[in-house]
DNA sequence: GCGCACGTACGAAGATCTTCGTTGACATGG
DNA sequence: CCATGTCAACGAAGATCTTCGTACGTGCGC
């Protein structure tokens, strides 16, 4: 699967399973934020296993299901869609707007500041 | 139009409306990278005037487009879900993934360390 | 006045997404 | 051995996206 999208419905099913690693559908199922029928999800499934997004074994008499594509190669592609088209291939915007949703910890502002900080001395 | 989407087709277009900051159907069309039909284009136009996220302006015999929805709102809610749904919620991991894309220079690397720094110094 | 050239408007067709009903397989408990 | 619960498979329906053909309006040059 080269340059992995996903639809809103198949993202939310992807979600569940890079969270849990795997799923069954039953698992994904009740994983999910909204109410979706058992066939929904299992076509869902279904469909994203035609993809190349995900495999299934055997389990019983159910399938699990695990992803085969990485979470982040999905961000990878869904970032720099963003970065290009909305914020006009400047990362520093999207750093920018990253932290202006007030919902980063100053923990984790530290982590980030470090991040950048010790790439810094590294290059030099 | 609470919480924009768009998806790929419509996202080129607003793409060019918020680097021109307005465009004619003629205009936009140019400056698509992809080959797509004038009436295409008029058509997607509609579609997103009717979304709300576009108005228009006679211009002419012809019409100017401008966009309604700001690239940072289209970009907040975009970037919000990346997060969540691909990287867990962790603002830090977008970060790494923005900067592990080798295509940041390091006077964009240096302006983005600086927002970190400036933004933990004004928080002491 | 006629016919281009340049516009918009409309409708339809094909693709994909999302949903779920229905069917059929199979194991288990009574 | 039959009813029930659990499961996958399939097909269809409705929504949206994307594309463009066609029709129609209008101004300009001849």
């Amino acid at each position: 699967m080269r340059d992995p999208t996903f639809s809103d419905r198949e993202l939310d099913i992807m979600s569940v399973l890079w969270r849990r690693g795997s799923g069954s559908v039953s698992e994904v199922m009740d994983a999910l934020e909204d109410e979706v029928g058992y066939t929904t999800v299992l076509k869902i499934l279904q469909i994203l296993e035609k993809k190349g997004a995900v495999r299934h074994e055997a389990e019983g008499r159910a399938y699990r299901y695990f992803p085969l594509v990485a979470s982040e190669t999905a961000g990878e592609t869904a970032l720099a869609r963003i970065r290009d088209k909305i914020f006009g291939g400047s990362a520093e915007l999207v750093l920018a707007q990253l932290i202006s949703a007030r919902e980063v910890s100053p923990e984790e502002l530290e982590r980030m500041r470090r991040i950048l900080v010790e790439l810094e001395e590294s290059e030099s």
